[in-house]
DNA sequence: AAAGAGTTTGACCATTTGGTCAGAAAGACG
DNA sequence: CGTCTTTCTGACCAAATGGTCAAACTCTTT
């Protein structure tokens, strides 16, 4: 199977493959990209690419199924250690910064999700609901004892994805609206989301 | 011009059109669409299609751009004439409904937003800034005057747009993990955005 | 250095796709 | 009915695109 690159030469250029496509799919979607940008992207010549993957959606494949896992680590990250308020404001900002940080896989993902998910819809069925119910459980826990306000612990979840995932997908608009220099706004952004997050679960 | 029929033909089969390319531009983007999809969801030969509009670009254009204006509508709306706070909880529940009833319009808005906004950056440099301009102008007067918490309005109306928009434009992902059979999940989120945006303006 | 495995490419192909065009069909109108 | 305009279509085209393949090149190993 692909993945496990042997060959010096095979780790780079899969890898340069895969760093190329990133760019190419997110910036376009599926069906915008072409393998022609990709293998350009990645300096090498079409049947070279496809000497690498069997197929333009076996790039496609590849690259979200291996996205998912680190994805949704924030999440995984959400526990009952300290602070159940904290640790979701704690989690809202994790998965801002990932946004800040890693842009280019969130909007695969929306790009993917506005299509109707075609390639990823089992994965969101199953591990993807299965951990937001684990989640929203622990969070209803809280709301039980009363260590935060009784919110709906779902569409808590899905706020916190919206938002963050916001000042990643829809870039230029947010751009296009502050004109920021740089990426410093996206330390408004966190002063909000603590300041919206610490107000909404206050018991 | 287009966009204004004149016979009764043009006016019937361009309205077929444009409603046949919502669906199939907001369903698989503006690359992912085919003028032979479009025809035949319009139930038109492609030749014909192209009788009507010069090109595949210009039904896309002549959609955006009549779109745009009753997409800001809600956001319009928002005044001074009553309680801050419910002006605003208003403004987010009016954008809900759209994105329960006008899902199509949504992802359409979405898709040009990640592939970049080619088509609509002047307006969203121009018309849309100086809209939101106004209205964080208004909201950072309330907030100044202590009739709301202190929050940073730009951030505010993003946080509004984003949640409201992802019912719509993750769409699959909401239904894959709340798995409902209806629409009824739209109220549980009205209940949730109307607590969490009291909560987090309550001065 | 020779063999063999791994890597790269130019040339090529079938299909899809946006778009054209000449002319046929269908209305509108006196 | 006859003419003029609007509407519609089959046939066609050029470009783009995903993918193939035989041959060449390169690198490693003995």
């Amino acid at each position: 199977m692909s993945g496990n690159a042997r060959t010096r030469i095979q780790e780079k250029n899969v890898s340069a493959i895969l760093e190329a496509a990133l760019d190419v799919f997110s910036q376009h979607g599926f069906r915008g990209a072409t393998l022609d940008q990709i293998a350009q992207a990645a300096s090498l010549s079409k049947p070279n690419l496809l000497y690498y993957f069997p197929s333009k959606e076996a790039i496609h494949v590849e690259l979200l199924g291996g996205l998912l896992d680190n994805w949704l680590d924030p999440l995984r990250e959400l526990n009952d250690d300290g602070d159940p308020i904290e640790e979701i404001v704690d989690y809202a900002l994790r998965k801002l910064d990932m946004s800040r940080d890693l842009p280019r896989e969130s909007r695969l993902f929306a790009n993917e999700l506005l299509q109707g998910a075609p390639r990823i819809l089992e994965m969101i069925e199953g591990p993807l609901k299965q951990l937001v119910d684990d989640k929203a459980a622990l969070i209803d826990g809280w709301a039980k004892a009363g260590r935060i306000s009784p919110v709906d612990p779902y569409h808590l979840i899905f706020s916190i994805w919206a938002i963050t995932q916001h000042y990643a997908d829809f870039d230029v608009q947010v751009r296009g609206i502050l004109r920021p220099e740089d990426d410093r706004h996206f330390n408004d952004a966190a002063g909000f989301l603590t300041h919206m997050y610490r107000s909404t679960l206050a018991p």
